[in-house]
RNA sequence: GGGCUCUUAGCUCAGUCGGUUAGAGCGCGCCUCUGAUAAGGGCGAGGUCCGUGGUUCGAAUCCACGAGGGCCCA
């Protein structure tokens, strides 16, 4: 240690000097209050204004609830992109978008108002519960602006859209006119999926991951056979709700039924399944072909209800009844079933419906009527059990679907819906999504499956709070109108217009309009949109598509887009129908996908379950720069792990960083250094700063490349790299450079070096952690250069300077770092103490031009392995009979493959058989690079040149420790003399000397006074090395008079030497 | 039943053009270094690169089949 009086250079420094602990969320909320303090958002839009456009079009986010921090992931994709597009000059839209209608936000509303059914809702009244909506709206999309700040999202807050606006509900409707115009809207009915509780159909894209297990009775119900006395059709059913709907009964003509006579009785059913229904005992005393029985008919189970009479119940033929459960005859309710529905279109089944929107049975059904059909269960049991139809009923476990909104089951109903035809787009679609960029490619695949197997959108809800579909069914001609914009709907009106006040119901329900057929009065269907149409007009209505605006043609299609993987059967999927349909084109030109996020164990988040991660915690317990750092760096290919064992992982990489730029505040305000002096030419800097500034290009290439090709996660990897060299390399191996106390070239060189590593570092990062960057590059540009860029953010993204890329020196330098690894592997091993210096070390197993390069970092690794020297083979005489290694040599397969095909394993036999040769192979081509080795197999010879081997050492070792890796070879000579051994006591001095100091409470620059006493081997050592002790420990003097009584003291065993040490402050 | 995708150390994951000794981080044990360091370095334990077959001089890598997980469709 060499220091001068800092105190004075210190007080002039441009840098702050950097608090004990790197606490992010407290700095982040600092660099929240300066960024909005000095308007750098508007700033950075400011200086882009004129740039080229990048498009890019935010999902929305459901504002219905606080973000999750699966939210955060997502948001931090979209800033990083954006944030890196600002930094290289592009002007951009900044558009955040909120989803605020739909299913999602009704049931939130109604759990939040208490509501059950909805009934309540009607009771509550239309008007007051779009106002509860519409307030909801407010509320969340209020919090989930916030937290995005806190995330450091920057976005034009102010400009966000929202999907319930009035223009966002034209532009679909103007969507849906298009399809009418072409044919494709239709109503059909269609057995649905079903939510009693919500009161509608649910979409094929919304049953997904609802299938829970669960428990429901089952019956066996026989069904007595017309013409055949005592003889009864023996079916099997989980949902005794839909007997009441029951018009036939299905039976795979292939398979053999058992004719099985019980107590008199005689049933029909699958030969398979007779013992499962009807036990071991059951008596077989006949058999028939499933095709012989179609064309009996029975009588159905509840044919004395006026709603399920007049009905002829058949026996019919389906190839997938099965005989794995059941009796092999299937209950065939086409009314309330989607498979049974399907083959009743096909047979011309009757359908029967039972139930309404609500689950509740219909008239006609007697005592059934005006019950729940969830609840009968055990009552339709009962009764068929009285009225002896009932063979036996049991529990039974199987997987069911859910609502994926209120948990409730589902049934299935068959009911009027609306639907957009898909089959005329669907080749025009698959063709714009083929012209999309995906990442990772696999989405596209994923894309074009869904596309190929889509069916019709079934695109009606029957809710309140959504998109009225403008659809207005004639009962006079049969002409469907549908409106295509507010205009359109104000020229048609006839009455209503006066209340409307905004494009929901109830107001658009009382709106009457003319017919285009017939100019009659029609009213609009009560049905209301799905919520994919509300996101997936976003493209055009952002841009006031219907208005024909210019902004329209700038911006569309967007350049980029990022969501979850479950968007592309979903946002992706609508935004391409709407787009194919009204432009003919995908609204995106590339598509990033991510996975799912689980809880650090790898376990889905779930409220209940107690593992879910609140985003504002998070943000506050772990900082955000160290979430996004965390989301940044994830594979996008897997799920990411997420919690705060993975956070603190990656603080610790952080603080790496840190500590390499405390290091530099700390040293760079004791010299002074002055950021804007002239630099020194690069070439006149030692070799370790050209090493470090050609790292950096080639970090430059690869964030540039990660960015472009939206692959983050590999710059931030890349980023990790290069924080620990410039650690644990060239911090390391520089840090004597800033110690010295004149003020040279060299040590300009290092602090220059060391700043221009960072402050390039910072802005590559910036998009990644716009706090600490921001942090930092206000300490370390701003505060020493007033006319720098006011932020971090508003500089320019780095451009590699191929002049300071130098591959040699990089390949030379890891070499370097191979050998210093191999040497302090041969140390350790040889239980020889770093501290202790040695003699030599020697280098062998690299090629000769390697070695002359690796010469040029002798000093570095002799320092690193406290050696005096370090010597390759050849310049210290060994030839082949030296003896710490010897020298094998192995094929080079790469190159003798080829060549020698089956040829080349029986060569590496021969060559590893004789061993002995190998040191004198490589001794002749150490003396001509041209020799020719020939190798004599039994029938025919084999020529090899010096590029055909891949030469190694092997240690061997006697008076030396030796270590290989790749193939470099290490020897360290053990011998330790006195002069060694005197020196190494003098390093154990000065460690203990600078322990004491740290522990008396010193500062690094103060100066002390010393006392050392101890034996002969100390005094030997003092008259040696006494200078650069007193030097290193910054003593003014050393065994000057007698030490005061409160000196601090310490009193080791060095080396098996009893030694004293005292100092004092001087 | 069909499609996409994954499977490498206890855990999380790299592994480029196929090249013969498969790596990192975390965790664990031992050692070590340290006046930037809640760090760093070394060693150790820990591998059927999911399995089988094929292509090839050579397979974690390419192909086929199979198993298991995830996702999607039916």
């Amino acid at each position: 240690m060499h220091r001068d009086d800092p105190s004075d250079a210190a007080a002039a420094s441009p840098f702050q000097p950097l608090p004990a602990e790197l606490d992010f969320p407290s700095m982040e909320r600092r660099i929240l209050d300066f960024w909005a303090e000095h308007q750098t958002f508007e700033r950075l839009r400011a200086k882009n204004a004129a740039g080229p456009r990048w498009s890019f079009i935010d999902g929305p986010i459901t504002a219905n609830n606080p973000m999750g921090v699966h939210h955060a992931w997502g948001r931090t994709y979209k800033d990083v992109y954006q944030r890196y597009r600002a930094m290289r000059g592009y002007h951009q839209r900044y558009q955040n978008g909120f989803d605020c209608q739909g299913l999602w936000l009704e049931v939130e509303v109604e759990k939040e108002l208490g509501f059950e059914s909805k009934r309540d809702i009607e009771d509550f009244g239309l008007e007051a519960f779009a106002d509860a909506c519409r307030e909801r709206v407010d509320t969340y999309a209020a919090v989930q602006t916030a937290q995005s700040v806190r995330l450091g999202q920057w976005m034009d807050w102010d400009d966000s859209y929202y999907t319930h606006a009035d223009g966002n509900i034209e532009h679909i409707w103007q969507f849906l006119r298009r399809c009418h115009q072409r044919g494709w809207i239709e109503a059909a009915q269609r057995a649905m999926p079903w939510c009693a509780r919500c009161g509608t159909a649910l979409s094929q894209h919304e049953l997904i991951d609802t299938y829970e297990e669960i428990t429901h009775d089952a019956l066996y119900v026989r069904l007595p056979i017309h013409g055949r006395p005592n003889a009864w059709l023996l079916i099997w059913t989980t949902t005794p709700w839909t007997l009441a709907a029951n018009v036939a009964a299905a039976v795979d003509p292939d398979l053999t039924y058992a004719e099985v006579e019980v107590d008199g009785q005689r049933y029909v059913l699958a030969e398979a399944t007779v013992s499962e229904a009807l036990g071991n005992d059951a008596r077989i005393v006949g058999r028939v072909q499933g095709a012989d029985m179609l064309g009996w008919t029975y009588e159905g189970p509840f044919d004395h209800l006026p709603g399920a009479a007049g009905v002829e119940h058949r026996v019919i033929p389906w190839d997938d009844v099965g005989a794995d459960e059941g009796t092999g005859i299937v209950h065939i309710a086409p009314g309330a079933g989607e498979e049974d529905f399907r083959l009743g279109q096909e047979l011309g089944l009757p359908v029967l419906v039972p139930i309404d929107e609500n689950g509740v049975y219909v008239d006609g059904y007697d005592w059934l009527s005006g019950r729940d059909a969830r609840e009968v269960a055990a009552d339709v049991i009962a009764d068929l059990e009285r009225r002896g139809l009932l063979l036996r009923a049991h529990r039974y476990e199987h997987r069911y679907p859910h609502c994926w909104r209120c948990q409730e089951e589902l049934v299935f109903r068959v009911d009027d819906e609306w639907f957009i035809r898909a089959d005329e787009i669907r080749q025009p679609m698959l063709d714009a999504a083929a012209a999309v960029r995906w990442t990772p490619d696999y989405a596209g695949a994923r894309m074009a499956d869904w596309l190929r197997n889509m069916g019709d959108w079934n695109i009606s809800r029957r809710r309140y709070w959504g998109l009225p579909l403008p659809f207005y069914p004639c009962q006079a001609c049969g002409h469907l109108t549908v409106i295509g914009s507010k205009r359109h709907l104000e020229e048609r009106a006839v009455s209503g217009l006066e209340q409307l006040r905004e494009l929901h119901r109830p107001w658009i329900d009382q709106v009457v309009i003319r017919c285009e057929g017939c100019e009659a009065p029609v009213r609009r269907v009560e049905a209301v949109g799905d919520a994919w149409l509300d996101a997936g007009i976003v493209p055009f209505s952002t841009l006031g598509y219907l208005e024909g605006s210019q902004e329209f043609h700038r911006w569309y299609p967007a350049d980029f887009i990022t969501e979850m993987r479950e968007q592309i059967r979903l946002w992706f999927y609508s935004m391409l129908f709407m787009s194919v349909t009204l432009e003919n084109r995908a609204p995106y030109r590339s598509v990033f996908v991510y996975e799912k996020l689980n809880d650090e164990t790898g376990r889905a988040m779930h409220k209940s379950w107690g593992n879910a991660i609140d985003f504002g915690e998070a943000a506050e317990r772990m900082g955000a720069d160290v979430m996004r750092w965390l989301y940044a760096g994830q594979n996008p290919l897997y799920n990411i792990n997420f919690g705060y064992g993975p956070a603190t992982d990656v603080k610790r990489r952080m603080l790496t960083l840190w500590n390499v730029y405390s290091f530099f505040v700390t040293y760079a305000r004791l010299d002074g250094f002055d950021p804007t002096a002239p630099r020194i030419p690069v070439e006149q800097r030692a070799d370790l700063d050209r090493w470090a500034l050609s790292r950096l290009q080639g970090l430059i290439d690869t964030m540039t490349e990660a960015m472009e090709e939206s692959l983050v996660h590999r710059g931030v990897r890349a980023a990790h790299r290069f924080i620990e060299d410039l650690s644990n390399w060239y911090v390391r191996r520089g840090r004597r450079r800033y110690w010295k106390s004149s003020a040279d070239a060299d040590k300009q060189a290092a602090y220059q070096t060391l700043h221009e590593l960072l402050t390039t570092l910072v802005r590559l990062l910036a998009p990644v952690m716009p706090f600490w960057t921001e942090d930092i590059y206000q300490n370390l540009v701003r505060g020493a250069d007033p006319n720098a860029p006011a932020s971090v953010h508003l500089t320019d993204w780095p451009t590699a300077d191929n002049s300071l890329r130098d591959e040699e020196l990089e390949a030379s330098m890891d070499i370097a770092r191979v050998v210093v690894a191999a040497g302090h592997q041969a140390r350790n091993e040889a239980g020889l103490k770093l501290r202790q210096p040695l003699r030599s070390a020697y280098v062998s197993g690299i090629e000769p031009e390697e070695i002359e390069r690796l010469c040029s970092f002798k000093a570095h690794i002799c320092d690193e392995l406290n050696v005096k020297d370090m010597l390759n083979v050849k310049e210290a005489g060994f030839t082949s009979d030296i003896d710490f290694f010897e020298t094998r040599a192995k094929l080079n397969f790469r190159r003798v493959g080829p060549r020698l095909g089956r040829l080349s394993r029986l060569v590496a036999a021969e060559l590893a058989k004789n061993t002995e040769q190998h040191e004198r192979i490589w001794s002749q081509f150490m003396n001509d690079r041209e020799y020719k080795y020939v190798l004599h197999l039994d029938w025919e010879k084999v020529e090899l040149e010096f590029d055909d081997f891949v030469f190694e050492a092997v240690p061997r070792s006697r008076e030396y420790a030796v270590a290989s890796r790749d193939r470099v070879t290490v020897a360290v000579r053990t011998e330790i003399d006195d002069a060694l051994r005197r020196e190494g006591l003098a390093r154990e001095i000065i460690h203990a000397t600078q322990n004491l100091r740290r522990s008396a409470g010193l500062d690094v620059s103060d100066r002390i006074r010393l006392w050392i006493d101890g034996g002969s081997a100390l005094t030997s050592t003092l008259a040696d090395h006494g200078a650069e002790i007193i030097d290193e420990v910054l003593a003014v003097s050393l065994n000057d008079g007698s030490p005061p009584s409160q000196a601090a003291e310490t009193a080791p065993t060095l080396d098996g030497e009893p030694v004293r040490i005292r100092l004092v402050r001087a």
